[in-house]
DNA sequence: GCCGTTTTCGGCCCGACTGTTTTCAGTCG
């Protein structure tokens, strides 16, 4: 069972609960297990007990069901529960603003077990009728249903960042003298959003009018004179939140999140006698301000170090601040070359030189161009031929071009039986190959392993590109054993790609963290099929900051020189 | 259900907004 399955059934779990009135700590424990599984760079039904129990926040009882998921598939715990509800009524609990309560009252009171009976009750006036439920209560309640059909709910942070900059772009013309800030899941360099937070400073309340009156908003869900939220295109919430100028650092901080990362932060507060909210640190006896104005007075007042936002998700940031451990990420700027892209001779939409050209003028001082192999046909695919020839272009632009130098590579295609597509004499002649799996993508995860594991043997494969070919929000990474994969990989010295396609981003943070760990060496690519793709680099180094990476964990911040040096073909200690 | 440099018991983050309440509960982030 993979780890999104068993955070699946934990945080399950964790709904049920809350409707069943609960311990609200049980509630917190079960969802934050969850995350910490999902989150987790090893494989945890592979683990033993003793292993499980020394992850934060997974206790005896935990453990225990963790264990009975690995070895059964299934829970008890989660049958029994699941059994006292209908199995629609978790999607009543997710209507935007119906909680446990309200959920639980219209089961109890009206038998709803799922939207459509809600829908039903609401229909024949049953809802008017329960205690609490007023006219406004009843129209809420139509229009999150209206919206749970046509939102799905999460968003690629690419999206999310660029109706951002509209919103920004907006403000700013409109309170030139204000201060805004993106937070949120955005500024933490997420992979997906569930909505946008915007933080306001120096401004005054009519900032809120501006907000709610934006052309691209569809709807105000609420509006006061420090918060609001709208419903931007295509279902997006966005949040607005003003706070006077001293508080910034403690707002910043706050709306930046990660819930689980506050929490501990909180707690951290309350034991040194303190109080930490969005407007300030405040000493719990009289109320005096300690810090606020700046995210870095109130870490610094609780004895930690400034923690970045992409490190906030409760995954040993504390320890390493305290330690003064925390590691010095890696930042796009540190990026000297992109070893992963299309042109025109497959399906990019680009010239060599014109990719050269964007290239250069972004900063990076080498570009490897990687155009597909013959399997995949559909894009064109280079045959032995075509790709010698190819490289031969390649390398005769480089005499053309000055402050940039072009490696001859290629995308290869890993085929079904892991088997390159391209003949050992061929790829033996590039400068840098990079393997990939594009097709049959739903073999069983054995059949998926042995495949990769068998291409990574191909003395000329220098990088492992977007290794488990998933897709954000539309498919699920394929049964590869990112673990083995890694093994294997820090065996034979072959690089890990961190794709930077938004819908990519593949390897994800956690396994490119535990791939660091164990000493593979990290590619940050863009894999642009075009001029404009390469801020696709933005991206996968959010994904790099995000696994705790540093400018040495990355192949792609040497100088070519070095750089040639450390790939598989060249290695020494190979 | 988890956890421990005050603790193996008794805590566990905190404030804004909405709708239904005539003083507050529920939800959200």
């Amino acid at each position: 069972m993979e780890n999104v399955a068993i955070a699946r059934v934990l945080a399950e779990i964790g709904d049920l609960l809350e409707i069943r009135g609960d311990n609200p700590f049980k509630i917190r424990a079960y969802r934050n297990a969850a995350q910490v599984v999902r989150d987790c760079g090893e494989r945890v039904a592979g683990l033993a007990a003793a292993d499980l129990r020394a992850l934060p926040g997974i206790g005896k009882d935990i453990a225990a069901r963790v264990l009975e998921l690995a070895e059964t598939g299934g829970s008890a715990f989660h049958r029994e529960l699941a059994a006292a509800f209908p199995a629609g009524l978790l999607d009543v609990l997710r209507l935007q603003g119906v909680g446990p309560k309200t959920t639980a009252l219209l089961y109890k009171e009206l038998h709803v077990g799922s939207v459509a009976q809600l829908t039903q009750a609401l229909d024949s006036g049953a809802v008017r009728g329960v205690k609490g439920m007023g006219p406004g209560k009843e129209a809420a309640l139509r229009k999150a249903i209206e919206d749970h059909q046509s939102f799905a709910g999460r968003y690629l942070a690419s999206e999310v960042w660029q109706q951002a900059h509209a919103v920004l772009a907006h403000l700013s013309a409109a309170c030139p003298d204000a201060t805004f800030d993106l937070v949120g899941s955005l500024r933490r360099g997420a992979e997906t959003c569930g909505d946008l937070d915007i933080l306001a400073t120096d401004a005054g309340p009519e900032v809120m009018q501006h907000f709610t009156s934006f052309a691209r908003v569809e709807r105000v869900l609420g509006q006061g004179p420090t918060k609001s939220s709208v419903r931007l295109g295509k279902g997006l919430q966005a949040d607005l939140r003003l706070v006077p100028a001293q508080s910034r650092g403690a707002a910043l901080q706050y709306f930046t999140g990660s819930k689980a990362h506050n929490i501990e932060l909180r707690d951290r507060a309350v034991r040194q006698g303190l109080k930490l909210n969005e407007y300030g640190l405040f000493r719990l006896e009289d109320d005096t301000r300690v810090a606020g104005e700046t995210e870095a007075s109130i870490y610094e007042a609780l004895g930690l170090a400034w923690i970045a936002p992409e490190l906030r998700e409760q995954r040993g940031e504390f320890e390493a601040a305290s330690a003064g451990r925390l590691p010095v990420l890696i930042e796009r700027a540190d990026l000297r070359g992109d070893l992963h892209c299309h042109t025109t001779a497959t399906d990019g939409k680009d010239t060599i030189r014109a990719m050269a050209q964007a290239a250069q003028e972004i900063g990076l001082t080498y570009l490897a161009i990687t155009d597909h192999s013959q399997a995949l046909a559909m894009a064109n695919g280079l045959d032995e031929r075509r790709a010698l020839a190819h490289a031969a272009a390649i390398r005769a632009l480089n005499d053309e071009l000055d402050g940039i130098t072009l490696l001859a590579g290629i995308e290869c295609d890993i085929r079904a039986d892991g088997t390159m597509d391209l003949a050992d004499d061929c790829l033996a002649q590039l400068d840098v190959v990079v393997a990939s799996v594009h097709s049959a993508l739903s073999q069983e995860p054995e059949r998926m392993t042995d495949r990769v594991l068998r291409a990574l043997e191909c003395p000329w494969v220098d990088i492992l590109g977007h290794p488990t070919a998933r897709m954000l929000l539309r498919r699920d990474a394929s049964g590869l054993d990112v673990e083995a994969v890694i093994s294997q990989a820090a065996r034979l010295g072959v690089a890990l790609e961190i794709n930077g396609q938004p819908h990519r981003r593949d390897l994800h943070d956690a396994h490119a963290r535990l791939a660091r760990d164990r000493g593979v060496k990290i590619v940050i690519s863009s894999d642009a099929h075009g001029v404009a793709g390469f801020t696709h680099l933005h991206w996968a180094t959010c994904t790099a900051r995000r696994a705790w990476l540093t400018p040495q964990d990355v192949l792609t911040c040497l100088p070519l020189e070095a750089l040639r040096a450390a790939l598989r073909r060249h290695r020494r200690d190979a």
